[in-house]
DNA sequence: GCAAATTAATGATTTATTCAAG
DNA sequence: CTTGAATAAATCATTAATTTGC
């Protein structure tokens, strides 16, 4: 259950687990690097991860999650073809459509069913109410933000990396140094809210973090 | 064929192009992150350039090539079973092999072929000469690598980014200003052998740059 | 109970596919 | 039609669950 220490591979803590699941559920597929940063220095206050981690998982569980539901529909589709051996061509075709179509789910689920406690899109990370107005959860959760001190020489040392991510790159040294947890004075800084009240302002006024916009 | 300064997407200059080619013929296939780096930094001397666009030439150029040699092959086969309409069992397998084989060639073609320009490793990019002791071939090839300098505020600016690469993750801020290109003070820093003589030394010395050593 | 042996999960890489600018 | 950009699928590799024989 406990990893090892000096793993090969990042091994994630029960509450960075959960974090990340509740992400998951609250709509966020595929976190650009910005976000990315963020969940990452967010997670990093439980335990030892790196943003490769982040994004690795997000890409894992999203894919396994659509293969999962491939599996199931294709099951479905076993059984129906043992009741009724042969179909019409039309009936077939349309058959295969609402698949692809359930599978289209999986890219950004429905955004009304229960996901109470992470409420931002995933353009811009930033704090977006049910856009009916739903959700008066409050959250309280805060960002930490690592704030690079001055990095001077040696573009090099420990460059653990890989890069990927959504919408724009990012290559950036990753000087975390790997080491325990929490090293660094971080700057900590609201992106939920925590109350979900005036929000529709902030929209405007929170370009803190680079919004690309549309993500499709 | 100009690309409009400010295009969407990176239009190689054709020096840029060739250096990238010759790279590639050099035995170039997936650059790490590092390496990304540098030849970044060098092409950028001939025009706006960012590191993903390095990569992506690379991912795709690979891809590319195999999937030409792919359809030459399967193109091949096509021929070769209107000739010989159905073969014994054995016979088909060994062919299909062969190809699987062919493919393969791709991923680092013999290096005795004609390289004469490159000649590092993809592992450590650090100069190797022809092993066989071949290429006198003189390059006077500098690498500029940049030295961020001390870079405090402002996670965000204008974070474009992605990951990826081989070997290691370095998520790094990508604080080029997409501008003119070699906007600030590079430090020069020689990679390649401006001679061929005395580097069976330099292997040992020239830990410059992380080696993580044997990729596969 | 408890390791060795198997199997299942899942983190990490690589390859293929798709999208879209030009 | 070519090719830069982006995503998805397939694959590899390591860790955790579990089974099994003692």
């Amino acid at each position: 259950m406990m990893c090892p220490a000096s793993s090969s591979r990042w091994c994630p803590t029960p509450e960075q687990l959960m974090i990340l699941e509740e992400m998951y559920r609250g709509g966020i597929r595929t976190p650009n690097a910005s976000q990315i940063q963020q969940i990452t220095a967010h997670l990093s206050y439980y335990g030892k991860i790196e943003g490769k981690n982040v994004f690795y998982w997000f890409q894992n569980h999203k894919a396994r999650d659509r293969q999962k539901l491939r599996r199931k529909l294709s099951k479905e589709m076993q059984q129906q073809q043992q009741q009724q051996h042969q179909l019409p061509q039309i009936q077939q075709q349309n058959q295969q459509n609402h698949h692809h179509h359930l599978l289209h789910y999986l890219d950004s689920p429905p955004p009304s069913a229960l996901q109470p406690l992470y409420h931002y899109n995933s353009a811009t990370f930033l704090p977006q109410m049910g856009i009916e107005g739903a959700s008066p959860q409050r959250m309280n959760y805060m960002w930490k933000v690592d704030i690079p001190e001055s990095n001077d020489g040696m573009v090099e040392e420990k460059s653990k990396m890989r890069m990927y991510s959504r919408d724009n790159w990012m290559m950036m040294v990753d000087m975390c140094p790997t080491s325990p947890c929490c090293s660094r004075p971080l700057k900590t800084l609201q992106l939920f809210p925590i109350t979900a009240t005036n929000l529709k302002e902030e929209s405007t006024t929170s370009t803190q973090f680079s919004c690309p916009t549309t993500t499709t």
